[in-house]
RNA sequence: GCCUUCUUAGCUCAGCCGGUCAGAGCGGUUGUUUCGUAAACAACAGGUCAGGGGUUCAAAUCCCCUAGAAGGCUCCA
């Protein structure tokens, strides 16, 4: 007999060799058909292993990531299986689940390609041997075995990858026809899989890596039951619809122009509104935080960017130097703004008492990004970052980077973003040639960051080898609709440009220290906060960021004169304020308001030019009566005063 | 940059296998209507079917090139 402890500490006996699913079925039979995986001792495994020691033991179920985990992967393999059929002789890569169902990396033979025609054919094929309940049947083999297997068969990408491996934790899975080289787990047999979608088919190099033969990844998800597909589905058409590049067309707010060129967004009046607004409410809060606005061109020498290193690191990545026709002197279109900042420090001695000296622009810079990378208006090539830097003493560092994370938590409560994560990016420590810098100033800063993010009880991941070339950074990071993950705002330490650019203050002793720097950016880029703030708030912005934020709506154009009054009125008030003057019935104004998703429609007909009122209807709310013009006014300042709570 | 797909009127889209296929709705303009909380009615205007080249008696439709877009991969200061 063996001990099996479940997660509410409690313990029974068993015989040995009893697998997940006679344990799921001795607490319950509806358990029994739910269950897909099991935790033994923390390791995660088919529910038809037998445990033979006493264990710890959790069942997983599809709700839980464990149990998505084994149901996705297992899909990954049913798929694999129709591949096979349908394209003998096809060669797999490694099909892994993942966040939101499974993909298999494939190679279809020379000559060959698979298009998203052949979706339907191979989900069809799926549901068929979906529906045979193949069993999975795990065998563990040594590593000669499994090389000969797939030396017989021919496939490159699976020897590759058992090579890697050390001889006794290997296993193959075999369903149907189908065998692969897996650790498992699977589910105990391929029947459970009842809804299938494969999604899109997309190109991936093997191993990630841009040298190597680029595979045919299909990207799938299935589910144990038709109504969560569907479900599913749904949900995705949703997402779309909040997408920013569609609501930036339909609201107006920013297009591009091929011949203005790609990824160069052309704000339009609307967007302009909302992104001013946004950068008029940083600077005040930058202004009362002992920031001093600056302005730097948006070219400079290209000496400049070698002297700060960016040449030499990135200089691929930029666009090519302009230079001037007479004498060819070159000059860089700024991918960064800290260069010009740190001329601006140098301009004339500092001291001590001088720091820390918080410079801020919202600079324009421009980098080469490759053609298949720009995306909307969260990557693009030209853009503005609302950047600072502050120049401060070592002994200052931290409680400026305090007050910046201060700055950066205080901007994402107004705006009411709550759903964002923070990462730590070090230096990759076996990689240290990609960054400039001594060691020591390097350990110095990623100190200073880490005490900072715990002091803050910030809840963060740390990631080697994201760091900037020049320091570490801290990160927030914010997912869009369709689940890409951007950053947003960013700190970042940095010793390294102090020394390039030798800059210097007097101390209190009199002698030359080192400053340190500190870039910042709340936002992180106008465009990219604005494309995140658009799906945040799926274009129903607040009213303090709306566009426009009234408009009038006058019954009939007899009452064009009185809504004309209104609108004066209100733009005394600074009230961003239209009037609908269109020969159009009320219904007709009402809905095509709305759904330019105006936070307030003020509807005025003989009533209101009688009473001098107007009727008030809410975005998404409808009719909330009417009420004598002053009255609204501070009604709305009200809620416009609320957001810097 | 790489793989796959896509590009038809300002917007959203129809147009199967090459032969009245240049269409619809919204939007726009004009006219009628002057209207009470999510779509009044009518007429008209708008496209070299992304651009270029080719195949063919005939190309929006097939092929090639270029540009742009989408989904991934790689990259990312």
């Amino acid at each position: 007999m063996i001990k099996i402890t479940f997660p509410d500490n409690s313990v029974k006996e068993y015989k040995e060799g009893i697998n997940g699913l006679e344990l799921a079925k001795d607490i319950s039979s509806s358990l029994a058909n739910e269950v897909v995986a099991i935790s033994v001792n923390n390791e995660i495994r088919d529910i038809t292993r037998p445990i033979n020691n006493d264990a710890a033991i959790k069942l997983h179920k599809f709700d839980d990531p464990e149990g998505k985990h084994a149901f996705w992967h297992s899909s990954a393999h049913l798929m694999a299986e129709a591949l096979e059929q349908i394209y003998p002789g096809i060669k797999f890569g490694i099909g892994p689940s993942v966040e939101n169902g499974f993909y298999y990396d494939v190679d279809p033979g020379d000559g060959k390609v698979i298009t998203e025609d052949a979706l339907p054919k191979i989900e069809k094929k799926m549901y068929e041997l979906s529906g045979q309940n193949s069993k999975f049947i795990r065998k563990e083999i040594s590593k000669k075995e499994a090389l000969d297997y797939y030396k017989k068969k021919g496939d490159e990408y699976k020897l590759e990858l058992i090579n890697e491996l050390e001889d006794g934790e290997i296993s193959l899975y075999t369903h149907g026809k189908f065998t692969d080289l897996c650790r498992g787990p699977h589910l105990p047999d391929t029947g459970p899989i009842k809804a299938i979608k494969l999604l899109n088919i997309a190109g991936a190099y093997w191993r990630g890596d841009e040298k190597r033969k680029q595979l045919t990844r299909i990207y799938g998800i299935t589910f144990p039951k038709k109504k969560m597909l569907d479900d599913y589905l749904v949900m995705l058409e949703q997402a779309k619809a909040r997408d920013h590049r569609k609501l930036g067309k339909e609201l107006e707010l920013f297009t591009f122009s091929p011949k203005v060129g790609q990824g160069l967004p052309l704000w339009l009046p609307k967007g302009t509104a909302l992104r001013e607004t946004l950068e008029n409410f940083l600077k005040k809060v930058q202004k009362e935080h002992g920031y001093l606005p600056v302005i730097t061109p948006h070219i400079a020498q290209k000496e400049l960017y070698v002297t700060s290193g960016h040449y030499e690191k990135y200089g691929v990545d930029s666009f090519r130097p302009i230079s001037t026709p007479a004498e060819g002197e070159e000059f860089l279109l700024k991918p960064m703004n800290c260069p010009h900042h740190c001329e601006i420090y140098k301009r004339k001695p500092r001291s001590y008492k001088d720091l820390p000296l918080r410079i801020a622009e919202f600079g324009a810079v421009y980098r080469y990004e490759q053609s298949g990378e720009l995306h909307g208006l969260t990557r693009v090539r030209g853009f503005t970052i609302d950047d600072s830097h502050i120049f401060c003493r070592p002994d200052q560092v931290k409680e400026e980077f305090l007050k910046v994370i201060d700055i950066i938590l205080y901007i994402f409560r107004t705006l009411n973003f709550k759903d964002f994560t923070t990462q730590v990016s070090l230096r990759d420590p076996n990689d240290k040639d990609k960054y400039i810098g001594t060691d020591e100033n390097w350990e110095k800063a990623e100190k200073a960051i880490i005490e900072a993010t715990e002091e803050k009880g910030l809840e963060k991941t740390i990631e080697l080898g994201e760091a900037a070339f020049y320091g570490p950074k801290l990160d927030f990071i914010v997912k869009d609709v369709i689940g890409r993950k951007w950053q947003l705002g960013t700190i970042q330490v940095d010793y390294n440009l102090p020394d390039r650019f030798e800059m210097e203050y007097i101390g209190s002793d009199d002698q030359k220290h080192r400053p340190v720097m500190i870039h910042r950016a709340p936002f992180g880029s106008m465009e990219r906060f604005v494309a995140v703030l658009i799906e945040h708030t799926a274009g129903k912005f607040p009213l303090w960021l709306a566009p426009d934020q009234v408009v009038i709506l006058p019954i009939s154009e007899k009452f064009n004169d009185y809504a004309e009054k209104v609108l004066n009125f209100l733009n005394n008030y600074d009230i961003r304020t239209l009037i609908d003057s269109r020969n159009e019935k009320i219904g007709k104004k009402i809905r095509d308001n709305e759904i330019k998703k105006i936070p307030y429609l003020l509807i005025v007909g003989e009533k209101e030019v009688t009473n001098n009122t107007v009727s008030v209807r809410k975005r998404g709310e409808g009719d909330k009566g009417t009420m004598k013009l002053e009255d609204f006014v501070v009604s709305l300042n009200k809620e416009l005063e609320e957001h810097l709570n």
